[in-house]
DNA sequence: CATGAATGAGCCTTCATTCAT
DNA sequence: AATGAATGAAGGCTCATTCAT
């Protein structure tokens, strides 16, 4: 087994999906991220072929991550449903990096498509998850769907909506929200 | 009487806001918006105090018409609450390159501090707005918020959320959502 | 005869002496000048052919007055010749934009040798009246030369060098050169 | 033993101090001193953190060696005073790039504070190493301060003047001035 | 005389990329 | 695996100049 790399090929994935979170793909810089590992630009080019092949490798992982690391979390607790849906709702509000990235993605999908189709399979298969939850209690077909997609925009929603709630605390009024979703 | 300008001021800002709908504050370059104009690089800077400025007017207008726009679309054809909501929320599926400027920005106030107190502004009156038709049918104080927070989000996430619905139809869908919320 | 002008040519060859004095040639700029005026860009080119053009007539203005003014002043109270060379000192340590305009002058000659000619037409006179005024007490023709090369040095130098006296000032040792030169 | 540098940092300064002497600090252009370099324009970021970052070093280094370099040329060959003095006399009349440094600089220091807190160290040591030369003959302090004010002026004005002697030429004239100081 | 507007050249700077070592 | 150095393509900004009004 090969001596583990000095800069191992991940930390560059790793620090560039905190810029991605930061900035968008445009501050996905390897010379900032060179900077920030303390490493020269060059090292980068023996792992990656290029920006491009890096970017590509940062939404693999985002892709591969960003759906398991949430079902894992929700699911490792067991519990039925609705203790599930609860779970991933604490678990969107909580979670500030991921939400960012989400946040990057979705714009830098409204001008690539490739983009776009990564996070389209990312929304299809989160969705499908909460489709099989909402499903486990409510029959009516319509109905899931529709809690599916109020409850994922209220996942993203809460994150990106800057408005305040009068004498109310966002946590508070998120509560009431999916209280409701979950009758 | 001055002649008309030959460029007028707004054209940048307008074409400044498409740039920023198609690709963020960084796509926001002045050579560009020259190109598409049809003008020389230099021109701009008779206008304009540099790439900052053309900015801050960009977000200038954006804060002026992204909620004043809505509100007069939605005003303008009279009916009770429920029915400005029902348009509200059909408008917000419908127009794309405001919410498109929606996305960029709010992606931007991630990074700057600036921004972000202009989408705090925006989202604040927008969500009074929905505060005061929830308000029309609904007395408990804690439900309108919650459905304010719902429908801010469905609005936002449902052009944001790549999802699909199986065999029915993101508008079907959102039909569902929102009566549920109008109930 | 015409109506005064707005703004009369004399005003930015006055302007442009003074960016020169401030900055040297390359800080005379039309578009700074005309700030400071007042005055668009445009009005410029009505009066002057283009920037070179202005920059020889500041040299006319310079090469005009930087002799004339200073022998007029030196010669209006009448005295022997070495009170005027006093009189020249004192006048040459307490004007400050012309020196500057000097040493504008001197530095773009290196640069350029029309602006060169012209400095040396302008040493040429001055040192010309010096060797008047010391050949009137000085029989040594060696002499007058050694001793107006000593005093236009001092002329210029003094106002050139950074240096400090420890307890003295410059104006104090300025007089004892003087009057080493005027023994 | 890292690869000798291709293009080391100092012919950068080398070459600045060249167009400083050449054009003042105006004509320091990166673009320029890349040509002359045979050398890309971005190479130079590689070296330096800025244009204001090289005309930073390009002044270290003259503050450096103009004072040093001079003594060290008069300090050399030993003798007394007075024919240090006149070494230091014929070092000044002699070497032409350096004193066109010198103006550029004096030139630049009245726009620049920065600047203008250079020329005084550099000045004031010149000043002081005379100081010590004329000390060492002439016990009147006034008059050793005076002289050395001379005997400066003398040094950059005999560079600055382009007065010509009628039948005499520059050295001739300097060198009968320069007697006279060391009388 | 002068303004408003625009052009174009030139400069500084950043950054992805390449390459020799 | 990684460094030091360099290239070249953008892109931002300034400014002399031009031109219609």
């Amino acid at each position: 087994m090969p001596a583990p790399t000095r800069t191992p090929r991940n930390s560059w994935i790793e620090e560039g999906l905190r810029a991605l979170a930061r900035g968008g793909p445009d501050a996905v810089r390897i010379e900032l991220l060179a900077r920030t590992l303390g490493v020269s630009r060059g090292g980068f080019y023996w792992h990656f072929d290029g920006r491009r092949a890096l970017l590509d490798e940062i939404l693999d992982t985002w892709e591969r991550v960003s759906v398991d690391e949430v079902i894992e979390h929700v699911e490792s607790e067991g519990g039925d449903a609705r203790a599930k849906l609860r779970r991933l709702s604490a678990f969107a509000a909580s979670s500030d990096e991921p939400l960012r990235i989400d946040l990057s993605v979705r714009g830098w999908a409204t001008r690539e498509r490739a983009v776009a189709n990564r996070l389209r399979r990312v929304d299809n298969r989160r969705m499908e998850y909460m489709r099989s939850l909402f499903g486990a209690f409510c029959s009516n077909e319509a109905d899931v769907e529709a809690r599916c997609l109020l409850f994922y925009s209220l996942w993203i929603g809460s994150h990106f909506i800057a408005a305040s709630h009068g004498a109310r605390s966002r946590p508070d009024v998120l509560k009431v929200a999916v209280r409701q979703l979950l009758a």
